[in-house]
DNA sequence: TTGATTAGTTAGCAA
DNA sequence: TTGCTAACTAATCAA
């Protein structure tokens, strides 16, 4: 906001060339109009038109500056909100991975039970012969069923 | 109707004396060093100078506007990102939910048939005899097991 | 009039 | 020398 002309060697005209400017530019740039008349009285129409000209100068010299400084801080909005998604999907990509790796467990270890079941139908209705070395503990035993309702499912044995 | 200029060729620089522009623009800026030199013979030093000078302003010129495309593209590069991103992290998102409530039905399964395992368990070792409705081909039997590697699981009935 | 934005100009850095 | 970029200026637009 403030303009500064210590900072590097840029071309900042200072025109003080015949008397002391009356107003520095800052006081001239932040002064409203009606503040600024007072300080008009007793000039000539031509000094009059060049300290507007050179107030006008100075502001817009500012308001440039805020630009850029609005495109910098928009570009690095951007970039933040790109990081922030790309950490969004790294986050979402290791929880996709380990849900699916818990799915793929269960579908192998169904798969297995399903194998162990039809060894059990081919080897006869007694369950408890076929697998001796089960405690009862360690066995459950699931219907099997296709994908249905619940409400139909559960009372549908036949 | 005298035709003074009919042919560019003859047009190279027929008076340097005073301010009429040898070279137009887009020719200055495009010329090479040592076609420039060709047109800078029989000039004042400083002529030579201004013409150097109008055309490093030309160049500047360019180097300006390709700098603000460059900006311009750079920031529409990254808005694509981000859509991009964002596509994805709604479909990993989605992708997501479709596994978490996959997951949840499976859960829901199991724990159906925990509970109907403690039934039998509760009811008696004969799990013929305890449900007698279910025929064999809807029957099948999970050894209950801890979260294991499965080169341990499928060896560790006991 | 004020503030924001664009294009052109200049200074200065880097290759 | 060339190309790029930050800061400045002027012109122009919107409010």
């Amino acid at each position: 906001m403030t303009s500064e002309r210590s900072s590097k060697a840029l071309k900042v005209k200072q025109e003080c060339g015949e008397n002391v400017p009356v107003l520095s530019d800052s006081e001239l740039m932040s002064l409203t109009v009606r503040e600024l008349n007072l300080h008009l009285r007793g000039m000539s129409r031509d000094e009059i038109q060049k300290l507007k000209q050179r107030r006008r100068t100075l502001k817009n010299r500012g308001y440039a500056a805020s630009c850029r400084v609005k495109r910098v801080s928009q570009r690095e909005a951007l970039e933040q909100q790109k990081t922030e998604l790309q950490r969004e999907v790294e986050r979402l990509g290791v929880e996709n991975a380990g849900m699916r790796k818990e799915l793929e467990g269960l579908g192998a270890r169904l798969a297995a039970l399903q194998r162990f079941a039809r060894g059990l139908e081919a080897g006869g209705g007694n369950l408890l012969a076929t697998a001796p070395r089960l405690n009862t503990a360690s066995v459950i035993t699931i219907v099997k069923s296709p994908p249905q309702p619940r409400s139909q499912r559960d009372q549908e044995p036949s």
